[in-house]
DNA sequence: ACTCACGGGACTCCCCGTTGTT
DNA sequence: AACAACGGGGAGTCCCGTGAGT
C-alpha cells in the first residue's frame, strides 16, 4: 500500500513550468493585468511554489524577460546569424519564416508588447527589455559587418543603423497587423523587407542600387 | 469683454476633462491598469461625474480612443496631407517636427500603445483603434495619390502599400525609441524615413532611384 | 414658431406615476434593492420631479403602502365585504378569483413581500404596513360579525380570529405558490379555504360541522 | 488531555464561522441588503478568508441555504417526524415548542424570508429553496402515510395535501406575527394548528369530526 | 520544496441625494 | 414643477503576498 512515487520534485523543472506558464499569461493579458493565480493554474502549482523560487510578481517578469524572451530571440535570430556564411540570405529566410496566420500576428511580438507596457513604468523592466534588443540589434550588425569583410554585403551601409531599420519595420509590421487582424499588411511587410534587404547586396553582384545609405 | 466666472456645470467642459484626463493616465500607466481615482483627481472630479458621462471604464476608454486619439491623428496627419500640395514635402515636415526629446519618446505612441495593450482583449478597444489606423492609412494614401495625378510623386507606386510601410516604420522607430530611451535612435529614423521619402518623387525631379517599387 | 403644448405639468398625475412606477420596481426588486432610476425611467420622469413630491426613497416607500396597496386591498376585499349580503359567499368569490397563473403567483402578495422584508428593519414600514393589516383583518371580522348578525354565519366563532386564520392561510399558500412555481399548490390552497369558508355556515342551513370554533 | 490552542487555520471551522454569520446577517437584513463587512466583523475573519471558500456573495447565500436552513428544516421537522411513533402528535409538540416572544417573532421564517425576497430573482436560490420545501413537506407526508398505515392517523386524507396545508398555515402566521410584533397572533395560530391537528386523528379514536377532508 | 488557508488593500461600479437652472 | 449635472459614500470583487505546516 504504498504511496505512488508521483512528480519527484525537480526544482529546475519547477521553475521553468512556473516561467513557461508566467510567459504565456503575460503575453496573453499583459503583465500588470495578468493573473498570477492563473499562471499558477495553467503550470499545476501554487503560491509557495513560486514564492519559492522568485521574490515577486516583478521578480517573476524579470525573469520571463531574461529566461524566456532572450533566449527566445537567441535562438529565432541570433543563432542562425552567427552560423550564416551569407547574413542577408539568412536574414530573408527568418523573415520568410514568419507566419501570417491568425492565431500568431493576434498576439504580436513578445518583447515588444512587455516593452510598450513596461518600459516607461519600470527601469527594471526598460533594463532588462534593453539588453534584449542591444543583443538582437548587435547581432544582426555584427553579421552584417562579417558580410561585409566577406564580400556578401555593400560596404558603404552602417551595420547598426541598418539593423536598427531593420527591427523597427519588423516590429512596426507586426503591431499593425497585430491591430488589423488582417494578414495581407504582414505580408505586404515580409515583402518590403525582403526587397529592402535585397538591396544590401554589393552593386556588383545584383542589378539594384541601394536604397538608403 | 470679461468672461464669465463659468466653472460650474458646462457638461460639454466636464466631459472634456474626463476626456483629456483619461487619456494622460491611460496613456501613462495603460487602460487596464490607469485609476479612475487618478483620472478623477487629475479632472477636478468625482465619481458622480464620471458615472454621468461614461457608462464604465471601457465606455470611457472607447471614447478616449475617438475623441481624443483619432483628433490628434487627424490634426497631426491628415489635416496638413488634405491641405497638401506637394504631399511628400508635408510626409518630410511632419516626420522632421517629431521631437526626439526623451520626455516625448518615454511614452511613445498613444495610438500604438493602446493598440499593443488592447487589441487582443477587447473588440470593441480593436475596432476603433483599427478605424483610426485606417484614416491615418487612407489620409496618406489619398495625399500620395493626388501626388501621383498633379505628377509630384512617382507613379510606379502602391499607395497604399507606400502608406502602410510609413506608419509601420514610424510605429516601429518609436517604439525602440521608447524602450531604449535614447534619442538618437528616432533621430536615425526620421533620416531614414526622410531618404525614402525622397525615394517617391518621380525620376525626372531628381536623381535618386526609387528603393522599393 | 411656438413651442407645443407638450405635456401640461399636472402635479397629481406626475405624483401617481411615480408611486404606480415604484410600487412596480419595489414589488419586483423588493424595496432597498430597487434603483429610483429604474423608477424614474418607468415613470419617464427624473430625480427632481421625484424630490419634490416625497422627500427620500423611504417617504416614497411608506407612500406607496398608503397610497397604493392599502387602496388595492380596499378594493379587492374591504369593499365587496362591506356591500356584501352574505359575507360567506362574498369571501369565496374572492378567493375564487386569485389567478393560478405563473405571472401571478411568481411575483406573491405585494403587501407580504414588502412587510417580510421591511417590518423587522423599519418601524415606519412596519407600523403602515401592520395599519393594511390590521384593517384588512377588521374589515373580514366585520363582515362575518354583520353575517352572525343576520343569521349568515355562525354564531359560535370568534370574528377577529377566524380572519386572522384566514389572511395567515392565504398568505402562507401564496408563499409556498410563488417559491414552487406551482400552480397547483395555490389551486390545492384555494380549494381548502373554500372548504374552511363553507363550515362557517351555521348549522342548519349545511349539513357541515365545523371545525374550528 | 488540553485542547490545542487551535484557532488557527482550520478550514473547516472558518467556513462554519462565515455560514453561520452569513446566515445571521441574510436573516436580519435580506440577503440583497446584507453587507458582506458586516459578515466577515461578525465572524472576525477578512475577505481573504471568504473569497478563499466562496466564489461570491451569491455563492455564500446558496451554501447558507444548504448548511445552514436545510439542515435546521431538518433537525427541527424531519428528524423527530421520522423517528415518531405518533405523527400527530409529534407535530403537536414541534407547533407547541414554536416561541411566541419578541426577538423570536420579529425575525421571522429563515426559510420564508429569503424565499420572499429571492425566488422571483435568482434561479438558483430559488430551487434550493423550493428543494428545502418540498423535502419539508414530504417528510410530513411521509410521516402521515406512516401513521395511516399504523392506525394513528385518518385514512380519509390526503397527506402531501395535508402537509402543504399546515406548513402553508405555520408560515402564514408567522408572517402575520412578525409584521404585527405580537406573540398573541401567533398563540392564536399555534391553538388553530393544535385543533386541526387533533381533526386529523382517526375518528373512533376522537370525538371529534374532521375539518376538511 | 511545496501546499493550503488566509490577510488585506485597492478598484470598479452602483446608487441615493443635492444643486443650479429653466 | 421638473430637469440635468454632479457629489460622494460604500459594496462586491479581485488579487498580491504571507506563514504555518508537511
Amino acid at each position: 500500500l504504498r504511496q505512488a512515487p508521483a512528480r519527484r520534485r525537480i526544482p529546475e523543472v519547477t521553475r521553468e513550468r512556473l516561467l513557461q506558464a508566467a510567459f504565456e499569461e503575460f503575453y496573453h493579458w499583459g503583465f500588470q493585468s495578468a493573473d498570477l493565480d492563473a499562471v499558477l493554474a495553467r503550470a499545476g502549482l501554487t503560491k509557495g511554489a513560486l514564492y519559492h523560487h522568485f521574490a515577486s510578481k516583478e521578480a517573476l517578469g524579470h525573469a520571463v524577460i531574461e529566461e524566456v524572451i532572450a533566449p527566445g530571440t537567441r535562438e529565432h535570430w541570433l543563432v542562425p546569424l552567427a552560423r550564416a556564411v551569407d547574413p542577408i540570405e539568412t536574414l530573408i529566410g527568418i523573415i520568410e519564416s514568419i507566419s501570417v496566420e491568425l492565431p500568431a500576428i493576434a498576439g504580436g511580438c513578445p518583447l515588444n508588447n512587455l516593452s510598450q507596457e513596461m518600459s516607461s513604468l519600470d527601469e527594471g523592466f526598460r533594463q532588462r527589455l534593453a539588453a534584449v534588443f542591444e543583443a538582437w540589434g548587435s547581432g544582426i550588425a555584427a553579421a552584417l559587418e562579417r558580410g561585409q569583410r566577406r564580400g556578401s554585403v555593400r560596404r558603404d551601409l552602417d551595420p547598426k543603423d541598418t539593423a536598427a531599420f531593420l527591427i523597427a519595420t519588423y516590429e512596426g509590421y507586426l503591431s499593425l497587423a497585430k491591430n488589423s487582424r488582417d494578414g495581407r499588411i504582414l505580408q505586404s511587410g515580409k515583402k518590403r523587407l525582403g526587397q529592402f534587404l535585397e538591396t544590401l547586396r554589393p552593386v556588383n553582384r545584383g542589378p539594384r542600387r541601394p536604397m538608403i545609405s
